[in-house]
DNA sequence: GAAGTTGTGTACCGAGCGGTACTGATCCGA
DNA sequence: TCGGATCAGTACCGCTCGGTACACAACTTC
């Protein structure tokens, strides 16, 4: 059964893709309906008829940024190394933070870490959503440990809480402006550092470049 | 020669100090004039009279954060070694983060890192006092460098970056609640890594519980 | 006490906020 | 070709925003 009625004239896709762009850059207090309106094409009414209010609008691009500009955290994941597993991580997120078609930094954090009282909950839901991929990297070195990939005293949760530490600090230096290359090098510091203390054993293949 | 005129009602460090906590917990843009004076206590001629703006009174209290709440800063880059400046640093970072008596996290951080494009200037502003602190951190292994406290090959640049967005990541932590006792724990494998990667000298008096 | 100076409190400003009612326009199936 | 359904656009809602005019209170100096 096809469409009934007047046809949308514009792309819901796209116009997300355009109110992410505004949410990531100016957080979603300082992103006002007249900046998403303008920069999706669309009226207001548009934008309630399709996407219900501002923060399902910004909950629906927080998934959609999940989906689509975090997929290299559930690749990392992927590997089948503790060593392997941080070392994408780390310096794909630096790759995320400083695409040059998209908005420094990253929309977890650039969203918003303090609200105003009424909207406390954008905030939390961040705060939510980055612990939940916390607690999978978490979850990944557990494994590690059954696998004797790590130590059988090592701390998955605060190895984990440490990587995304430093993630997050890199995101936060790409919207100050940091470079791509000046992050590089930072990663590769902590990545180092991580098998350093972790445990986790490094391959022979020295694929670093401190 | 005293005053002339009405003297003033109310204490303007008291008042400046309140708001300072308004901004750390809500945000520059979260945070309503009707927020400020009702914590100031004060009604809005006389904000406006003691302090000229809203942007003005948002950096006069990040000024004062500077002043007493980033003092660990500059008492760990007095330490006399490079080991002895990180370890300080990263554990007086975890207790600024989580005092009891303040909100949760850094207001350089939670004061905002996205604005909206009237307010640039506020983001702008944060980014940059965050990047003079590490300026000086750098400086600071720049002369470990010369003394031979770091090797002759170390980064000092790259170090300062990943120390500092370890203290950045671990604010943003406190911020969505993580524990003290949790923040220790990842300061320590970040100072252990930095020691393992910079090659600073670890003391012999083992004073770190990971 | 009067004059001059400065802070306080109320009441208000224009502007922008998030959100919506309503009129037409545009499609479908019959 | 018409009725039903859906979308687009204008124009507006009440509210809050940051900021201020103005009358009055409180103080010092003469």
């Amino acid at each position: 059964m096809p469409v009934r009625g007047r046809p949308r004239g514009f792309d819901v896709d796209e116009a997300l893709e355009r109110a992410l762009e505004v949410f990531w850059r100016q957080g979603y207090e300082g992103a006002s309906m007249t900046d998403l309106t303008a920069a999706m094409g669309i009226n207001k009414p548009s934008l309630y008829a399709a996407f219900g209010s501002k923060e399902e609008l910004f909950r629906k691009a927080v998934a959609r940024y999940a989906e689509q500009d975090m997929g290299y955290a559930r690749h990392a994941i992927a590997q089948t190394t503790t060593y392997e597993v941080v070392a994408t991580l780390l310096r794909e997120n630096v790759l995320a933070v400083t695409r040059p078609d998209r908005p420094a930094g990253c929309l977890s954090i650039q969203g918003g870490t303090a609200c105003s009282s009424e909207n406390g909950g954008v905030a939390e839901f961040l705060a939510a959503s980055r612990l939940a991929g916390e607690r999978a990297l978490a979850d990944r070195f557990a494994r590690a440990v059954s696998e004797s990939d790590l130590p059988a005293d090592a701390n998955p949760a605060a190895l984990a809480r440490f990587v995304m530490s430093v993630t997050e600090g890199q995101a936060i230096h790409a919207a100050a402006g940091v470079s791509r290359e000046e992050l590089r090098q930072t990663a590769e510091i902590a990545l180092a550092g991580f098998a350093a203390v972790s445990g986790a054993r490094r391959p022979a293949t020295a694929d670093n470049a401190a």
